[in-house]
RNA sequence: GGUCCAGUAACUCAGCGGUAGAGUAUCUGCCUUUUAAGCAGAGAGUCGUUGGUUCGAUUCCAACCUGGAUCACCA
């Protein structure tokens, strides 16, 4: 009531003045850890037998204090155990330090383990360490075990604020913490599998004076010295391609992608993203590629091929279904989507209530109705070929049939999840590509690419037949650790400021 | 952007026209093998924000803010 901003900080401010009278630094450089509790936790019996000293170090989760005895938990990275203070054994002094601890402070325990009366494996401490005072509270979260399963009280659930407070979140809800572990080991796990295949992992600007290689608005910013406006890039595909005329011949990035756009359960405006790119490399290449480092991710990484996403089970064992996306389209319909006008086509996605673009075509009329009515339905892993060629202004046309490019996406649950193609390496055919986009642009398309004159130079130096794809990671750790909600992958996703 | 739901103590929640409650957490006291420790006592809230209706609003109404779900848009 008193002192702003709580009554807890005040209290906790205290203690701390307490603690300094007592001529004790509550923040020390030094700390001496010799084992992590994990290790301790090992073997239980012989660590008893041998009755060696040992300090572990770590963040006091709980205390349970008696008098002139008292309990707490130690948490470290590998694991948590329970102390036994007792002030006959720590001596008085020791004693008021460890009264004037609070659950939140980071201390040092120095002793031998032992089992209490109740049975339960703990640090029987002979000194305390304060290693770093806490004076705000964490949230007051219980568990207790019953029939091996634990509950949790109080759990720290409120969405939003486990968001902004991620750490807050990592510390109480360890399942959560797992997830991120998970998306570590993923990532990992793909740099070693590229890196195996002799692909060289390179770094591209993420600021550029022009942006392109996706169809997305970007984000805009500004260099003070040199006076120009720069974007964020949206894709890495431009300065990936210029590496292949450059010479190399296997190249990946994995990192960040901005997209100026909504945002949802499965956007986030700052998102991983990994763009692969092989010289003499095909569509079937591309493909291989994708099936075996996803299969490799479900069942070396995360153990098993089975998940649970957006409602579905998902099972990524067998070869994977490949589809061509006008048959799929033309299966919804009901009728041959090559064989149709574009009036009529026009007229069934207005029927449909589908909005069309200016200066649409009759590819994306047939990609309108698949993202609309056929991507839903693509559970188990489909590959869709044949995209036309009008909405892939960056990759080849099929030779066979012009209409289509040489392209595929995986569909995945009914979301897509990788995007290849034979990229498009003629110099001037490209250039007509781009500028059918600046048409777009004119008509008011945002997201059309949009010319960029020093990546077409670097193709008329000429470029190998390539193939090449993107992976959006974020997208990919959802399915493999079974969350729908992007917000739950990325540690610190975008919220509104408060 | 539309629609729906939510916002009350540090955490999890109840309440709902008469200016607030619980459990946990916190503080004080007792307690030398506890573990969601226990027992006794205490403190703690601009009831998301701003207006309106009313004698009186946390409660009803409106707008706004933040988040979630969903649709639209969008890779």
């Amino acid at each position: 009531m008193l002192n702003k901003p709580n009554q807890f900080i005040r209290l906790r401010k205290e203690k701390l003045a307490k603690i300094k009278a007592l001529g004790i630094n509550p923040y020390p450089v030094k700390s001496s850890r010799t084992h992590y509790i994990s290790a301790l936790l090992q073997d239980r019996e012989e660590w008893i037998q041998k009755a060696e000293e040992v300090s572990i170090t770590g963040r006091l989760t709980a205390m349970r204090r008696q008098g002139k005895i008292g309990f707490g938990d130690l948490e470290d990275i590998s694991g948590k155990i329970q102390l036994y203070v007792a002030q006959n054994l720590i001596g008085e002094e020791n004693y008021e330090l460890f009264k004037l601890c609070d659950p939140g402070d980071f201390i040092q325990a120095t002793g031998k383990t032992f089992f209490t009366q109740t049975g339960e494996y703990s640090l029987k401490c002979n000194n305390i360490k304060l290693l770093a005072k806490n004076i705000r509270p964490l949230p007051a979260v219980k568990e207790k075990i019953v029939d091996g399963k634990k509950i949790r009280y109080d759990e720290f659930s409120d969405i939003e604020l486990r968001y902004r407070k991620r750490y807050l979140d990592l510390l109480l809800n360890p399942e959560h913490r797992k997830v991120f572990e998970m998306r570590a080991k993923i990532i990992t796990a793909i740099r070693n599998f590229m890196d195996y295949r002799g692909y060289v992992e390179v770094e591209t600007p993420i600021l550029q004076p022009l942006y392109g290689g996706a169809n997305a608005r970007p984000f805009i910013t500004h260099h003070n010295t040199l006076d120009m406006d720069l974007y964020l890039r949206i894709a890495t595909e431009l300065y990936l391609k210029r590496l292949i005329v450059g010479g190399f011949e296997k190249v990946y990035e994995l990192g960040k992608d901005f997209r100026n756009e909504g945002m949802d359960r499965t956007h986030n405006p700052e998102f991983t993203m990994i763009e692969f790119y092989e010289a003499y490399s095909d569509l079937e290449g591309m493909m291989d590629i994708a099936e075996e480092l996803i299969k490799h991710l479900a069942l070396d990484v995360i153990g098993k091929d089975t998940f649970f996403y957006r409602h579905h089970q998902v099972c990524l064992s067998g070869k994977w279904k490949r589809a061509s996306l006008p048959d799929l389209v033309s299966e919804y319909m009901g009728q041959d989507v090559m064989n149709i006008s574009f009036e009529e086509l026009s007229a069934y996605c207005k029927n449909k209530g589908l909005v069309i673009p200016p200066g649409s075509e009759k590819g994306k009329l047939i990609a309108l109705i698949f993202e609309n009515f056929v991507e839903e339905t693509l559970i188990q892993p489909t590959f869709v070929c044949d995209f036309p060629k009008e909405i892939s202004p960056l990759a080849k046309a099929k030779p066979e049939n012009p209409f289509v490019a040489d392209r595929f996406e995986l569909f995945i649950a009914g979301g897509e999840f990788a995007n290849a193609f034979s990229e498009l390496n003629d110099p001037l055919e490209q250039r007509a590509r781009l500028e059918e986009q600046a048409k777009l642009r004119d008509l008011g398309i945002d997201e059309a690419n949009v010319v960029d004159e020093d990546f077409l130079e670097a193709l008329e130096y000429g470029m190998p037949p390539m193939g090449g794809q993107g992976i959006g990671i974020d997208r990919l750790v959802m399915l493999l650790t079974e969350n729908d909600s992007i917000k739950e992958v990325i540690l610190f996703p975008q919220m509104k400021i408060t």
